[in-house]
DNA sequence: CAGTGGTCTAGACCACCAT
DNA sequence: TGGTGGTCTAGACCACTGT
């Protein structure tokens, strides 16, 4: 005998429609007064339903319009390869990827220099609360909100790199202009983990209950010396992230492709 | 003005109190009885707010115990090494590495044959609906459930490595198994994405609302050719996943550390 | 047993969106 | 203006956990 609460017998039925596709993506969901007479329960029951529904991350809902059926189309990121210096870029490499998919990139962009957080401390190796410089860069394509990017760098690089902490945009990308001052990047250590987003994280990349983030954290190293820290946050239902990983010796995993 | 809802306020000062310490990892939360006092609303709002710390992922609760903090002990897992076929293994990589960590492996394990999806079709390179062979695991650290892993491998593979379809157990993993039948993998091509579970996989991973899964699917390939096509899915609240990215020619990234 | 959260109802008022 | 979801209340009964 499965007796299942009322709510989850609503959001068993509109999650099996939606997997069958009787409710495609973009669909309207059945108001909540329609589901209150389908199934014979009081408004607050349906909400119940409702709200699991879009703590799966399976519907979304906006004030007036009612629930829609959550469009996914996901952006692939190939994090594997390293930004090839010589490769003709038409400014950095997000706007590059980003146009080379025919979308539009947009982003906004600020500098401060700031104390290190712990996490960061330990990335780059210097004390805690060490000054460090914050590039931020809030992200979208085709002006939805995509990805939040915050990269770190140490204090001592910015006397070789004067530019590091300068409000503006670096035009080439930070990471050639690095290359260009004589700082080459020769391996990267990621570390990518999943949660839900905190509600600034959530403000910014415009998500609601039911889309965690994709927390990407990129620590270059020009020899053995940590030279950036890169944390970003991706939406979790816009964005996938591939590595490829190769087992044949001498082989470079700089080729454009 | 910042006309906030009550039960936003609700779950704002209980979040501040997580986040600065008051409420420490573990901690009880003031049952909704107390809330619904000291914020003077009424027990529905007091459950709205301590639903949206649920659904953030920083509580969790229990009928008749009440709420807790969560408490977050993460597991690093490293991608971007191959399997070492020379290393001495105790077992499967998995067992290994639990064990290495001082913790207590335990895993259910069933085959099954049966029609390819479209997603496996397409990354085994068969036509979509073709017989192939799952393997899966359901893992446990120190009895906490942690992971599910399917693995399929293509029919043609299982000619010349006729155990893969057999009911039992590997004992000295899969890999080295089809290695020692002539089937070396030299290339993987990992993808990530997370996304918030689906009921089935709360139930096997006992998470509630609030945590999301880490999606892990690695297609190994044997020359141009893929071999198998494993999909891993991972508590979010317990695992990070790590890759090192060495731009050397020439190194091999097969060495033991 | 007392205290906790889980489910459910009926009703109210408000804010937003389309027409 | 009517329909949608967003917030909030007061009260009821049930299921689970500890002592």
């Amino acid at each position: 005998m499965s007796k299942q609460p009322k709510y989850r017998l609503v959001a068993d039925a509109l999650r099996r429609e939606i997997e069958d596709g009787s409710l495609p993506p973009g669909a309207r969901v059945p108001s909540e007064n329609k589901l209150m007479e389908r199934f014979e329960v009081s408004r607050n029951t349906a909400r119940s339903g409702l709200h699991l529904l879009v703590s799966e991350g399976l519907i979304s809902s906006s004030q007036g319009l009612g629930y829609e059926v959550h469009a996914n189309e996901i952006f692939e990121l190939n994090a594997s390869r390293f930004e090839n210096l010589e490769f003709p870029q038409d400014g950095d490499a997000y706007s590059t990827d980003v146009k080379s998919a025919g979308r539009r990139p947009h982003q906004t962009f600020r500098v401060e220099v700031q104390p290190a957080s712990k996490d960061v401390a330990k990335r780059l190796e210097v004390e805690p609360g060490a000054t460090a410089v914050l590039r931020f860069c809030h992200r979208f394509v085709d002006d939805v909100p995509w990805s939040t990017q915050a990269t770190y760098y140490p204090e001592w690089l910015v006397s070789a790199a004067p530019r590091l902490a300068e409000p503006g945009d670096i035009e080439e990308g930070t990471t050639r202009y690095l290359a260009a001052r004589g700082t080459v990047q020769d391996r990267y250590f990621d570390e990518i983990a999943t949660r839900m987003p905190t509600p600034d994280e959530a403000r910014l990349l415009e998500v609601g209950a039911g889309v965690p983030v994709l927390l990407w954290t990129r620590t270059g190293y020009s020899g053995e010396r940590p030279v950036r820290c890169t944390v970003t946050t991706l939406r979790g239902d816009l964005n996938r992230m591939n590595y490829e990983i190769d087992n044949l010796s001498g082989r470079s995993e700089n080729e454009p492709k």
